[in-house]
DNA sequence: TCATATAGTACCGTTTTAGTACTATATATT
DNA sequence: AATATATAGTACTAAAACGGTACTATATGA
């Protein structure tokens, strides 16, 4: 099913809370966890990771907790994927990380393989956190996205 | 990583070996399995889903074996994908199957998680079967990507 | 009638994922 | 300086999904 796995998903989730707030806003994870009904260990785990890559940032100690890092706006949907579960690839030989595929030579499949994933990643990259909520909330209608795609090449971006 | 499955990518491994045989080429899971060096239960089961879903046919019984389905070429990319792993959704609630988010009310992050959604589906669907073999199988330049997407939304279509 | 192929179902071991627990470190408050 | 409370990091365990296999039924040419 291709599917985004569950903390990522919960990432951004958690994420919209923080985009949603006034600049400056800061939260523990112990009072996010409450105030949304969610279990704090699973809540701590992934912001940790988002203060890593500076999408949040955090204060220790007493009084302390997390807000948006400085540069958030700077990172993108598919760049959060990535923090969480790693790169984006359909399978292990479109990842510049692992490429143990034996029949590679052969294989035939691959360079069809890397353009699917190509097109996926790209469009993943083009979209920035802030759409998250600049965005109207509604069920966005097909001309909107034709739109969007379409500025996106208009403004010289090539997938 | 938003990955395929391996039996999905097996089934692209397999597909393009009926694709790139003569028209009328017909042969059995068996002697593929052991020219491919496979394990037949592996493969017998992807062509058994293959043929079921019209894009392989089969003859059974002594001298049967499966072959390219008349109407193969109206089938995608993404439709394929589907018939091996069920519908591309990024998560539960983009499934037009299972739809039991139940904070989906006030969730907010649905619509975009839509949005990214049918941007990958949709990329997936545009691609034609018999492009795993009528493109050049070397890996695709930057420009040929962006070719293929320019004439997608000049030929009227929209994501 | 037999040999050989696909069709369909059910099972189990392995791997991945989801969630939890524990220890170390930092800092405001007293 | 001591304490309370927060994040940082690591390691562990239970649950779910995946990969692979086995078995039975059915179809067909020789």
């Amino acid at each position: 099913m291709i599917q985004l796995r569950k903390d990522t998903d919960l990432a951004f989730f958690l994420l919209r809370h923080f985009l949603k707030q006034p600049k400056g806003f800061q939260t523990s994870a112990k009072s996010l966890s409450e105030s949304l009904n969610l279990p704090y260990p699973t809540v701590s785990k992934i912001l940790k990771v988002l203060n890593k890559n500076s999408v949040l940032e955090s204060v220790q100690g007493s009084k302390g907790g997390y807000g948006l890092g400085a540069v958030y706006e700077e990172f993108s949907v598919g760049q959060l994927i990535e923090m969480i579960e790693g790169p984006i690839a359909l399978t292990a030989c479109t990842s510049s990380t692992e490429q143990n595929c034996v029949s590679q030579a052969f294989c035939g499949v691959h360079p069809h393989m890397e353009l699917m994933n190509r097109v996926i990643r790209d469009a993943l990259m083009a979209l920035p956190l802030s759409y998250l909520v600049n965005k109207p909330q509604r069920y966005p209608k097909k001309q909107e996205v034709t739109a969007f795609w379409k500025q996106y090449f208009d403004e010289g971006n090539r997938v």
